[in-house]
DNA sequence: CGGAACGTTGACTCCTGTCAATTTGGGTGG
DNA sequence: CCACCCAAATTGACAGGAGTCAACGTTCCG
């Protein structure tokens, strides 16, 4: 861990471990720097709901309750940097700008939320899975096209507590899209797109 | 409708008309003065889910997209400011309190949205009923102690759309847990909660 | 080679959705 | 004031999609 002059500290946490846990004092904010996290809120027997994934750039802990209203688990090595709330009001005072882009970022998340509780309110297994595919081939691809071939970087117990579904829903889904001839799986922890206008017709209407 | 000074206007809609719809380019910002609206996302083929009502003093419109990400439609007469985009931004700039404030709220609607991704994704249809009642009993009493007896100011097919049911399982839901002692129905459009340990219990920890 | 975590597949169950009939309640007009 | 009407809500019968439980396959390290 690292300090730095203006009192952030750059951290690191290792695939499988929490540097968020619900529930726990909120007290920083997070910046990622590196790798990749999910992001989900238990419920007391065990359930989970993994609320998203992010990576690089992306800002945690924004909310102004006093506590994290969700945890977040480290899929790869994730290196961040960690604020604490009073530096961070001094950081926004200092660059207004960051407040603006703050909020950009926030509003983006929202609109992303709201078409997710879609999906979890009125979507099938099927629909689920091809919304999924269509935003992962987009996934880090922001500026150019979305890429035919990618890979998955979570395993199917992450992507079925994404969707709201179970793993068997998921890998029986995924078979059936592609013995349809609507994707292929090259691997395990690979898709390959190959009617990507059937995939978005079933995703209901791509975001 | 009326204009102000700065370019804002004030208008009305009456219960049932949409005042932002989904798709159209998002050219305003609007503030609620009055009434409550129901926001929602569409499925081609009309199935509906509602992210969540708003009521006096929510913000709408906040999306960086340059078209609205979701429908508002009036529950009861709704009154509005609506600020153009151009407006908003030299508002903002005159305003920087008013960015911290935006700022806070949209935090605040995140961790809702995430409470509420987890109801959709994970709940049974029971604890969807049980989180959605303590919810509103803690509506509009934001200061105070939640009500034990409340009013439903939405339909049966406005819960269903919200909690991610059909109205049959929501009113069967609702007489089942009517039947159990657990909440009173004095009538389809009031609730009282007559064991609100027991209802949390169900809700999971409520939020 | 062996074991463990992850993934796939099958058989069966059950919660919720669908379809349909009936009841309730609020508003309107005679 | 009351009968009527229509939308909303309730209730019932049935069906189906996704969950559960269990067996089997695969992959990857130790």
């Amino acid at each position: 861990m690292v300090r730095l002059a203006n009192a952030a500290t750059v951290a690191a946490a290792h695939p499988g471990s929490c540097f968020i846990e619900e529930g726990e004092p909120a007290t920083a904010f997070f910046n990622i720097t590196a790798g990749t996290a999910k992001l989900f809120k238990l419920l007391p027997d065990g359930r989970r709901q993994i609320t998203g994934f992010v990576s690089v750039g992306h800002f945690l802990g924004l909310a102004v309750s006093d506590t994290y209203a969700f945890s977040a688990e480290a899929i790869d090595e994730v290196r961040y940097c960690r604020f604490s709330r009073p530096r961070l009001r001094t950081l926004l005072d200092d660059f207004p700008l960051m407040e603006k882009r703050l909020l950009e970022v926030a509003s983006n998340e929202l609109v992303a939320a709201q078409e997710q509780m879609l999906l979890l309110g009125r979507k099938t297994a099927r629909e689920r899975l091809a919304s999924f595919l269509i935003m992962q081939s987009r996934q880090g691809a922001a500026c150019q096209a979305p890429r035919q071939r990618f890979a998955l970087r979570m395993t199917r117990s992450d992507i079925a507590d994404y969707l709201g579904l179970t793993i068997e829903t998921v890998s029986r889904t995924l078979t059936r899209l592609r013995t349809e001839g609507l994707i292929e799986i090259p691997s395990v922890a690979e898709i390959a797109i190959t009617r990507p206008a059937a995939l978005g017709q079933l995703a209901g209407g791509l975001t």
